[in-house]
DNA sequence: TTGAAAGCGCTACCAG
DNA sequence: CTGGTAGCGCTTTCAA
């Protein structure tokens, strides 16, 4: 056969109309049970794989897919077991509607923009992107249907996301209510560029990953509470990845004096601080304490003291927040609640330490 | 405005052609730049969000998106870090490329096929489904690029996995000779149903997951080699969940006389074992010997002995027999290598345990 | 119950 | 460098 089969080929080859053979597929009921088995089984025969999805989506207008922009880069994401934990909450309550999901990527290099325009969906979901990046702006210029989640922040839109900065603000003063003053920071990325190392008060002034500075914020305002310098404390910041986490741990505790407690934004790096720890012969918590943030799988398996937050329930909520929207509601913003979980890896600083 | 703007629309405002507006998105060399800057101008002034990108899919024919067929359901494959390693391969790859990846839904008790069907895709990539599942059907029927990734194995298609039976083999050799005789088995999800419980030769028969039927086969071929009487051996199936693997473990371990060692066909219900032993007070290797299958990274906080393959590796190279299809090329098979990863989990049985 | 006609919004080609 | 024309393959009234 010189080209793909399609509608007309079928109806051609029956001697019936292009309607009749689109409603042997699209509406059984509207003819007659016998002539639609006839058409099918033609279809089958010239190898007819069914109306053409493209076609169809621009005739009836709906695609049935939600667009996820997924952190900066999507392989980034997939490293990250919290993002991973939002995607599953987030697809489980989709597919149970039938919809399907778009990864959409950010090339390198190329315009990232493009990719999204180029989405053939009826609704948006970005999770965690730094404000001001391209793929955003694009994203917000569709028009469609969109949630945002975490970050960024944009007025005016469905927003579903926790209070960052009240949950580190917390875990700041279960560590010094323990006694320690001599703190360390380790801080996921705060600038979508590729720096790794200290963080001074410029970088802190510039950052766009709204997480990052919320986090951080809620860091400084605990320790500044309890008459610490923000500016001696040392801070490290790390793509969150485990391997940059054990590098940064290193960092900080290679500082004299060492510090007695480590707070890292994410549990990945804290699980690297551990690790860095652990290669002194360090004791956790004697000779130094630990936190981390999110309360991923692996943080129970360490004893990790971290926060939790319902990951898989914010991609459920995220996808309802869409539906919401798509069925002409209005935009919603959410709070999840979050929670401090005390683990093993934090305690009173011991003079005698390790 | 009553109707969303179009090129049309634009074209109209300006009293130029819709080419020409076209070509203003499309092929900036093809127009002087004062005028493309003027159609820019109008058309962000009008809200015009730029080409419609499903009327482009029909015009062209090319869509920019991989398809994937996760698993069973797409919830369960984001559980399982094993399927989540080859996502980030294969993401990884295709965003390199600017290709975009749609999570095909499974929708329950509805025709799973018809999203198959409804996929707007350019290929497909099928991850680790059963034989003569509808959505595999469906998708195989579509004659487009395709490639299988570890199951289900149907000739002719291109395809890459590894070799399970060998590797489980490898695993029974070692427990083996490490002097255990007492052996138990625990086993992923054979066969697409909900059953969990004990497997007898009837449930081993039946399997259509391709994975869980190798991997038993490596373990009864090591154990019959041994002279173990394959009928007697403990085997519970689970589906691969951390929290299934502890009741897995404690079915396991509840008979008597018991078992020396669990070998486990994944990680995840590895691990779970691992949790069981411990709440029956049992030391791991002295009690019980316990292995895995995977390699995903809690397997080494855990010091459990297992398979590493190349999660990662699998996805990118997905991705690229994916393109070389879509170029023309031949359907190619790969099987990549494994490795036995011993560590702390297995080690001599001991008369005097635990 | 079936068929004819009218586009959905766009891009590719070719002429000017 | 710009414009006209011809569909891509389908669904959806509406009339027969």
């Amino acid at each position: 056969m010189a080209r793909r089969a399609t509608l007309q080929t079928i109806a051609d080859a029956l001697g019936v109309s292009r309607s009749t053979v689109s409603n042997a597929y699209n509406r059984p009921d509207q003819l007659a049970p016998e002539l639609r088995a006839r058409i099918l089984a033609v279809a089958a025969e010239l190898g007819y794989p069914g109306p053409d999805p493209a076609a169809r989506r621009l005739r009836t207008g709906r695609s049935g897919v939600i667009g996820l922009l997924f952190t900066e880069a999507l392989s980034y994401a997939f490293a990250d077991p919290g993002a991973v934990g939002f995607l599953e909450g987030l697809a489980r309550e989709a597919e149970a509607g039938g919809t399907a999901l778009l990864l959409v990527p950010s090339p390198p290099e190329q315009d990232a923009a493009a990719a999204v325009r180029d989405a053939v969906v009826d609704g948006l979901c970005i999770y965690s992107m730094a404000d001001q990046q391209p793929a955003v702006i694009a994203a917000l210029e569709r028009g469609l249907p969109t949630v945002i989640v975490e970050e960024p922040d944009v007025p005016g839109h469905a927003f579903i996301g926790i209070d960052d900065r009240t949950a580190t603000r917390t875990v700041a003063d279960h560590v010094l209510g323990l006694g320690h003053r001599r703190i360390a920071i380790l801080t996921d990325r705060l600038v979508p560029d590729a720096y790794e190392g200290p963080v001074d008060a410029a970088r802190e002034a510039m950052a766009t990953f709204h997480i990052g500075r919320q986090r951080l914020a809620g860091f400084r305002e605990g320790l500044a509470a309890a008459g610490i310098d923000w500016a001696a404390v040392p801070k490290e910041e790390r793509p969150n990845e485990l391997a940059a986490g054990v590098d940064a741990g290193r960092a900080v505790l290679a500082r004299e004096p060492r510090p007695t407690a480590i707070l890292a934004a994410t549990d990945q790096l804290a699980l690297g601080a551990l690790q860095a720890a652990q290669e002194l012969g360090l004791r956790v918590p004697g000779g130094v304490s630990v936190t981390g943030f999110d309360d991923i799988p692996a943080a129970a398996l360490a004893d990790l003291t971290t926060v939790r937050q319902p990951l898989l329930e914010k991609g459920v909520q995220a996808a309802r927040m869409l539906a919401e929207l798509q069925a002409g509601g209005p935009p919603r913003r959410v709070r999840l609640p979050v929670e401090l979980v005390v683990r093993g890896s934090t305690g009173p600083p011991r003079a005698d330490a390790p």
